[in-house]
DNA sequence: AGGTGTTGTGTAATCGATTTCAATGCCATC
DNA sequence: GATGGCATTGAAATCGATTACACAACACCT
């Protein structure tokens, strides 16, 4: 008397198929996707198979519908380190648009090792990812051929050579004029920056700095690091260890002006009436770390929805030109400028 | 004369099965299988199918290779928010540990939504993960039953009720106590506290406060928040202006420290003069804002890897009995908790 | 010699869905 | 009443891999 076949009892061990919904329901197969689906599915068939599905607790495997409709439904983000607030933040923005329009993210790390960001672009091939949104290290980027990956590419925060990918990128050599023009109307003439060595981004805010300091006539002085906290907090300590001291210092992005900031404290400086420090990404903390730090604000919520929708745009027309999309940043200036007037202060000025 | 068929040029624009590669090895898919996997293969024929690999560009589908292996070799990470440091800490100790075996990551955020926990719950059982490490809110962790799921969860940073499912946790009254013991040493008395309202953690954490202080014949005044820092900063911006003022204020943990310092800031409150402020996570930060925050420093790192291993031990032996893991804070105490004999300081206390 | 493993290989079944294709029923039209 | 078109439906092919099974070749024992 009792079934002896997988029906009713609702949640057994075995896993339910698309064929025991079927069954259950009392249609085809193809019936029950079609009515999962959006195929064309008499209402009274359709409520049978909701009735079903929940009946049977039925979930579908997505691994199987993808490879069947040859459809990931995933999108690749591949960035130097999401311990960055820079691409946690960028990171909230893709997944938000992506799962809007329901698909998955999968997320990478690559340490700025061009061996890892090879790993996963080759990862994203097995997976067929429909798209990928990419922070690749300057030397990836040079080589990088979308054509040859299967896969369209938006780069964030870095750009490739023009033409050859579509990228969303900051106007780093507008931000960097923004800081520095700053910098010198606070007085400062001595401006030394330190810089990611990795990326073209370090290098493109590096170029912005020297062509602003050049329009008036200066020079600045750079010094190019791995993008860490920790090199540039040495870097730092090694630079006012030595007997020309620089009155300012910018930094290319936030990790690396939360190093130097580590750095002047432990070197015992200041800030701002020994050494002014301003940087990029105004990271929750910048606001306030000793007097507050002046900042370049990336607007960086759109950069992560706007790679997303190009990365729409582009699949559905594979054939357009690439296009670039610069946005830019903003100053925000904070008392780590705030003067360079010396010995008109207080003893500390950190008060405020 | 040349070959129409889908052989040697070896970028096409189709992509390039398993058939291929046999076809292009002259052996059968089975062989080339076994060759990319483990199997029984003569060395001879292994290197003929390498070099067929090579030679025609094959790369695996993963989504084929999951759904008849019926492993999908991936992980869930659901965190509430990948913006808190501590989950961003996590979720690389996480993502080292899977990737070193081999395993695939999936990441997602919840926002303290039971709604979006349910949604991606289901989601990792279509994935069919092999595996989830989870954060719940209060409200899921009680009703979830794991043997339901058909996957082993661990939990972090927030327990379940004993014996339902592996979890890794702080020792959280223990890092109360620590924190309550340090701000009564320092001589502070009235002594306050904002927790997050939406976890275990955050109501563990204020027992863990009320005993501490109940041993000293102390009371402590707490108040629930969701866990922002804009909620928090709006919470002690109210506190403030309040007649009866703490004199010292727990967070209970590092977003809502955040908003902590920035009320304090607003309310123009002089920090550690009138003010002691004290909390959970040893976040960048904390070391550089205002005279350095005291906080506990959480075991990050190995949280994340701790939960990985219990999950993998619990996928050998599904049947093991119910673990859960308690690790130990560290107290750093720093300068905005630095003394209560007010009015002996200079004029600011941020110079140190 | 004859059985018994062992090793390496190929054929074909299989994983669980989507999609093609043919068939059905119904209605409007000539 | 026959015909064509449309909307639904089911049977079977298919996606691209892994793996069960059969079998051949060969070594190793009594």
């Amino acid at each position: 008397m009792q079934d002896h076949d997988n029906l009713t009892e609702n949640d057994c061990k075995m896993t339910v198929r698309i064929k025991d919904v079927a069954r259950a329901a009392g249609v085809s197969v193809a019936t029950v996707s079609r009515a999962l689906g959006d195929g064309p599915v008499s209402d009274e068939l359709r409520k049978k198979v909701e009735a079903a599905v929940a009946a049977t607790g039925y979930l579908p495997n997505l691994s199987a519908r993808r490879l069947r409709s040859q459809h990931s439904h995933t999108i690749g983000l591949i960035v130097s380190d999401i311990r960055n607030p820079f691409f946690t933040a960028v990171s909230r923005a893709v997944e938000d648009a992506a799962y809007a329009v329901g698909m998955r993210v999968i997320l990478c790390n690559t340490d700025e090792n061009p061996q890892k960001e090879a790993m996963y672009l080759r990862l994203m091939q097995e997976e067929r990812v429909t798209g990928v949104i990419f922070a690749p290290t300057r030397a990836t980027a040079q080589k990088l051929d979308p054509q040859q990956l299967g896969f369209p590419v938006v780069l964030i925060d870095r750009a490739a050579p023009p033409g050859h990918a579509d990228a969303v990128v900051l106007d780093n050599a507008e931000a960097a004029s923004l800081l520095v023009e700053h910098l010198l109307a606070q007085g400062y003439r001595r401006i030394g920056g330190l810089f990611g060595n990795t990326s073209t981004t370090g290098a493109e805010r590096h170029a912005g700095v020297v062509a602003a300091m050049q329009r008036h006539g200066l020079q600045a002085e750079a010094r190019f690091i791995a993008p860490t906290p920790e090199a540039a907090e040495q870097a730092v300590r090694d630079w006012l260890r030595e007997p020309a001291q620089p009155e300012a210092l910018i930094a290319s992005n936030g990790l690396v002006l939360l190093g130097m900031l580590r750095g002047a404290r432990a070197a015992g400086v200041s800030i701002p009436a020994q050494l002014a420090l301003a940087g990029f990404d105004n990271d929750n903390w910048t606001e306030l770390a000793g007097p507050g730090l002046t900042v370049i604000e990336q607007p960086v919520y759109d950069i992560g929805r706007t790679a997303m929708k190009m990365l729409l745009e582009r699949l559905e027309d594979p054939a357009r030109s690439a296009r670039k999309v610069v946005l830019s940043g903003r100053l925000i200036a904070r008392g780590s400028t705030a003067h360079n007037l010396a010995a008109d202060a207080g003893p500390d000025g950190a008060g405020r």
